[in-house]
DNA sequence: CTATATGCAAACACTTTGCAGGCTC
DNA sequence: GAGCCTGCAAAGTGTTTGCATATAG
């Protein structure tokens, strides 16, 4: 199953690479503006390709739709519950970066996600309250 | 908005801490079984609300549905790849177990999953195979 | 009694798939 | 020109919601 270099496939890779951990969504809003009639099929169907083949990385969030990463190599990640931006935790190192086996488990990969406020949206809130809010929004609110 | 004692809300508390690690579709038929015309809206909604008071956990899975857990501090999980079934992660210790500053961020909270081959199903296809095979099987397959 | 909880079905968000036609190599 | 790729629309999964009715306290 030889590779086609289309202009989807372009822009979708060139999509994930400028956008910070964009969904399917947000490659899709990209990739309309430079190629107005591609379909959401062909976005999702190319990032599939693309993390299979180890161009992209794909990031399981828990929380919404799945995110894209310009960089495939797994490793940690942070998600703001109040802007919903996702970081990349340098913070923290990646637990088991090779298989190996933990108490008979045969361990492949290693997911994890961190959540809470990202500095800027920490001092927003440290302005408004005396503790650390509950204010939750999706990142899709400002279209 | 005072809780009420029902039927409905009881089942769902008995089946996940009786189930390992159960999804919502596990504990609607576990519960059907002992009230056969529950809805599984009633199970979602007594899910949260459980889990919102901290009498279960809930457990993020990046892969197919979210699961429920007996126990409602968070901690690390795995998950087996060739059977679907989730374990206790008891080799590595839950990351910042209470809220903290790391680099600025604000963090509040980490879910980490593991996930490759447990024991029995290691051991299935160390017997098979020379390397540890491919093969992924969702856990729903046995009705 | 009355607010909370339920069952039903429809809606919802995200993703996958079948198909006919188009494009890359 | 063969077959991978595309766009479209429909279907699939997992979950939430509106509404009228039932029930716990």
């Amino acid at each position: 199953m030889e590779r086609r270099n289309t202009l989807q496939r372009r822009l979708v890779l060139d999509a994930v690479r400028t956008l910070l951990h964009p969904d399917a969504e947000e490659v899709y809003r990209a990739v309309s503006a430079k190629k107005p009639n591609i379909s959401r099929a062909t976005v999702y169907r190319n990032l599939h390709l693309l993390a299979e083949e180890g161009a992209i990385g794909e990031i399981q969030t828990g929380e919404g739709a799945d995110r894209y990463d310009h960089e495939a190599r797994r490793h940690c990640h942070f998600r703001c519950r109040a802007c919903g931006k996702m970081y990349d935790a340098a913070f923290f190192p990646q637990p088991f970066p090779h298989p190996r086996y933990e108490d008979g488990f045969f361990v492949e990969s290693c997911n994890v996600e961190f959540a809470g406020l990202c500095p800027a949206c920490d001092k927003k809130y440290q302005n408004k309250e005396t503790d650390h809010g509950q204010a939750t929004q999706r990142h899709k609110d400002g279209g």
